[in-house]
DNA sequence: TTCAGTGCAAAAACTTTGCAGGAGG
DNA sequence: CCTCCTGCAAAGTTTTTGCACTGAA
């Protein structure tokens, strides 16, 4: 992957905001877009600390957040109590589906539903910055039935 | 609000999944079927708590996650890493428009979404069992400029 | 030089679990 | 009478906070 744009993107948006640009940030940021699917920010953490980074468990959750601030990464929930990111770096708008039975995540997109958004917040008086969409349901595959990745 | 036509849904529902009928079960369906708007867990405990309830915490998570699952609660997630509830008895089907700045929540109908939900899932092959679809934007009220109410 | 950012560890917020005793069927 | 359910407290999980130090601007 291409990383130094993203990289560039940041750099633009951390001195646009007047934080400072500091190398844990780009640490954060170059393990969170390489990190395949979504990630939990403890789960970054402790990843990072494996390959013996030196970054606190603070700066991770702090860099985290202004990452999905500059859209770079997309802050997700998918109602276990606790964050989820992934990046959203060169990547399309979409939705989610979650099997209830296994917890694999299939993705979609549906234009309908942007178009929604802004109908809704328009008729109740909103200024829109985001949405979230989860359909929640047992998928049909192989490995779903015998609950081998239960959460 | 009549409780007891609601007493008697959840009774059936606990008779057919062979779940013991028990006071406590009952006291925190009727906490939660009075409570005003959306409720954590916690919170409900320590409203029992302090009305002079007995019953214990792991009671009230159980007892919460037997009502959604009968429907009589619906459970929700407005990206605060916890779960909360809301009656779900006679009420009909709604997502919610939350506002990022005062944490004011929103209600509103759009049947278009359920369709969204059968046809994605239909095409994707799941069999869904629910959907969770929250908007994020700015309120225009009073209060959340000032951030009266803010988290 | 200054103060935002950092590392660390402790605390906080929410939820789950283990265990012994009690009551529903 | 058998266990499922309960209360209690302890432990687990994820996130936030306090504090002293460091390094970006």
């Amino acid at each position: 992957m291409n990383l130094s744009a993203a990289q560039e993107e940041f750099r633009q948006f951390l001195r646009k905001e007047s934080h400072r640009i500091t190398p844990e940030r780009f640490e954060v940021l170059d393990y969170a877009l390489s990190y395949e699917g979504h990630f939990g920010a403890d789960e970054l953490y402790l990843k990072m600390k494996t390959n013996n980074s030196n970054v606190s468990r603070a700066t991770v959750y702090n860099t985290l957040e202004l990452l999905a601030a500059c859209d770079l990464l997309a802050k997700r929930n998918f109602g276990e109590n606790k964050s989820r990111y992934e990046s959203n770096y060169e990547r399309k708008n979409h939705d989610h589906l979650i099997c209830i039975s296994c917890g694999a995540i299939k993705e979609f997109s549906e234009p309908k539903i942007e178009q929604i958004v802004e109908e809704v917040s328009k008729k109740l008086g909103y200024d829109v910055s985001g949405h979230s969409f989860n359909i929640f349901g047992k998928c049909t595959n192989e490995n779903c039935k015998l609950n081998k990745n239960a959460k």
